[in-house]
DNA sequence: GTTGACATAGTCCCTCCCGGACTATACAAC
DNA sequence: GTTGTATAGTCCGGGAGGGACTATGTCAAC
């Protein structure tokens, strides 16, 4: 059916279900992807602007060439087999969440630098929370006013919006308590005090996790 | 300095950092990639057998060669100049956390798919969630066994083990709930009702870190 | 004492994807 | 009339993914 070698990806699929709510340009797509997608699957500007070429290729959009003054602009929208297309793949099982998180790495080799050092560090993840949290506090307040985009959507939308909300309110908390415990050890690290009581309690949780798991598999599934 | 193009990424100091704890061959830092640092950051095992090279070629590390029967393999080890520049780099700002889930992008376009598939979604995350208790409940537990390796990095290990952690605890809860909030909807979803109550305390707490955000700003930091 | 399974120790290669630099027009403000 | 910002893209080098491939070592089962 379809004479080029690129397959399609989570990336091409997450564009075909934005081009479901409505035709956009691909500028359009880019920032909508800022708005929301972008939270769970960040994607380079580049492969926004050639993700809608591969759908066309594919027969699930359509592009449109039209016009603000005489500068041209492409306009894509989803086809019937495109519809077809993302409802099969909505469905199927997917990948797992996968995080990359590089002030952990300075976290975690902390002995190469001081206290302060680690502090810091620390710090600028709370600040992280705190600038995601002033990014995304207009949203809920909008679909509470009535005014957010695609109201319909919303039961699901508040779903995928509570995720990214318990994902930075973890991150928040953890920073505090992260913080809390390295001020009180002594300047230097090497002769710092292990958390015995959270790791106890790490224990603890872990197991409980791991026996619903083992449960689980018991009961033939 | 170094003649060759390729600069040092996060990776490569990632390496260097278990380069400072022992040296190892490049097939035991894979395998102790898979145990910690790959859970926050995640590379190809072909990635991971080119950085120790990189590693090299700037000074950082030394490769000796070393035998098992006569089955030849590399040893590499940090050199003085690599433990310098491993210490400049811990304290400098890094990445905040990057999430990509794909399950998620099924549940936000939920609308193509019906009420049953987006419980299996669902599912599917609490196993995920279930899986890694599954697969980390030995580690706390070890430490607490006094078998734990490393020992004396315990106290910042308890940091970055605390984040899995709560990351892993908060996929979990959010799949429960989001899990009960569905099964409480119609079978046809366009007539779910949004869940107000959540989205409202969403706004809520959202806002407190905003406020927290600017207060800091207008403390001039 | 041989067979097979699994761990060790890598190499190779094609493709995906990032991300920043670059170009250019439209429109509104000063 | 210039400056700034939003719109609407293209281009490209290099990082990164990930699976196929090769080969030896070790240990237990038969």
């Amino acid at each position: 059916m379809s004479t080029d070698h690129g397959e399609l990806t989570p990336t091409s699929y997450a564009i075909l279900g934005l081009l479901a709510l409505r035709p956009w340009t691909t500028y359009e797509l880019a920032k909508q992807m800022d708005r929301a997608l972008g939270y769970f699957w960040p994607r380079a500007r580049s492969k926004l602007y050639e993700e809608p070429k591969k759908l066309v290729a594919h027969g699930y959009a359509r592009a449109t060439s039209e016009s603000t003054g005489r500068r041209p602009r492409t306009m894509y929208s989803i086809t019937a087999k495109g519809r077809r297309a993302l409802a099969q793949w909505v469905p199927m099982p997917g990948s797992g969440p996968v995080l990359e998180f590089e002030q952990l790495i300075r976290v975690f080799f902390a002995e190469h630098g001081s206290k302060a050092d680690l502090l810091r560090s620390l710090d600028e993840v709370r600040r992280w929370a705190e600038d995601r949290g002033e990014a995304s506090v207009g949203i809920p307040e909008a679909y509470l006013a009535g005014t957010g985009a695609f109201p319909e959507r919303l039961p699901w939308l508040i779903l995928t919006g509570k995720f990214l909300h318990d994902f930075e309110q973890m991150i928040d908390r953890w920073a505090e308590w992260a913080i809390d415990t390295v001020e009180s050890w002594p300047d230097d690290l090497a002769s710092a005090e292990p958390d015995w009581q959270t790791l106890r309690e790490m224990a603890a949780a872990e197991r409980t996790l791991a026996d619903r798991a083992a449960a689980r598999r018991a009961e033939g599934d």
